[in-house]
DNA sequence: GCCTCATGTGAACGGCGTTCAAAAAATGCC
DNA sequence: GGCATTTTTTGAACGCCGTTCACATGAGGC
């Protein structure tokens, strides 16, 4: 053991661990979650096939693992864009609301397979999502319900949530199938105006 | 050979396919895509592994099959849904509308391993989608853009058939993260309100 | 130096989709 | 019917997979 000094035990296990991560989010990113083989993993990590297995219980932990990256990716992109726009009025809101779901877009093609993966992970049989994974969660819709306070000051915050949660899930399912080339969808390049179209309309709903 | 008389080679293979899909769709509507094993299918139906081979080219195929048949269900579905509804006015429309796409929550919600599969297939690389399945997801577009006619009888062919486009998806997105456990979501008795709400907030956006 | 014990190893296991040489059945011909 | 030829069916075998576990390896305390 001891390459380095002073590592001890679980320092290098942790380095490892990082390293399997990154490994797997390259392998992901390039060859979707397929590609995830944990003798590939092992091999380019430098360790044992068995060895994995001490770093992570199996594999679809890994690819959470991954996922949570990416979320946090994600989360990072859009918070860049709410900052660059204004929140007094509720015009401001709208076009907040519309810049952060094109940037939910922009994010879905320029990471297209870690995109994918974080809604193919079904977990096996007992399903309890990890804690972290839900507050990652929460804070992607609070970027939702933050311009949503603005335009809906009389509801509450649970109605907001509610309606945040349908907003995205409405520009999410546009995404979802305009970048899925199996589908007969929305064309690619028709994808922002049609989004855009979906955010002011349903904003437009609002005060109606 | 020859169990049944006057019956070909090619009509009991045709008849062993039908049970193969029968057999796979039975598996796949209860343990999902990840059900559906070479082995098991082909004791089920009484024929031996390598003969599977002779009827269909690999499970992907068996499982492109399956979901024809569910595409073809909810297109009926969907069918049977618009037809009760008349169309003479804007708001008979949108009150259509609605019913769609409640009566596509419906289907989803019936159906959700055999629905789910129809967009957890990713055919390996080629990517060639047959033409058939094209087809399918067409006719569905038409049930959208039917009531569409009524209520932008401006607009071009072409265009409606893209807002048609980004309505479904839409109502989809709602649908896929609202039916997904893993997931922070719409809760499940919301649904069908929020999606009330979201198609009529579009309708209302045509007009201004 | 030596014992102890945590750590790392890779052969092995069970399961998977798919293939293919060989067996079996059907067909054609006398 | 009997034999040769072709078609169809069979299941053992292949290669790959995730995961396990008996064993080897090396570090830390004495």
């Amino acid at each position: 053991m001891m390459e380095a000094r002073h590592t001890s035990t679980s320092e290098r296990r942790q380095a490892q661990l990082d390293a399997l991560v990154d490994a797997a989010e390259r392998r992901i990113a390039t060859g979707g979650i397929k590609a995830l083989k944990a003798r590939d993993l092992a091999a380019e990590i430098g360790i044992a096939l068995g060895g994995l297995y001490n770093l992570v219980p199996d594999l679809d932990e890994l690819a959470l693992r991954v996922s949570s990256r990416t979320l946090n990716r994600l989360g990072e992109a859009l918070t860049a864009t709410a900052d660059r726009w204004p929140l007094a009025t509720p015009d401001d809101a709208v076009n907040r609301l519309v810049a952060i779901a094109q940037a939910y877009l922009a994010f879905a093609r320029g990471n297209l397979s870690l995109w994918r993966t974080l809604f193919e992970l079904r977990l096996a049989g007992d399903a309890v999502l990890p804690e972290w994974a839900a507050n990652d969660q929460l804070r992607l819709f609070h970027h939702i319900a933050e311009p949503l306070a603005v335009l809906l000051p009389q509801q509450t915050e649970a109605g907001r949530g509610l309606t945040a949660r349908t907003l995205f899930a409405a520009v999410h399912g546009i995404v979802v199938i305009g970048l899925e080339d199996r589908l007969i969808a929305v064309p690619p390049q028709a994808l922002n105006a049609q989004i855009e179209w979906l955010v002011r309309a349903t904003c437009r709903g609002f005060s109606t």
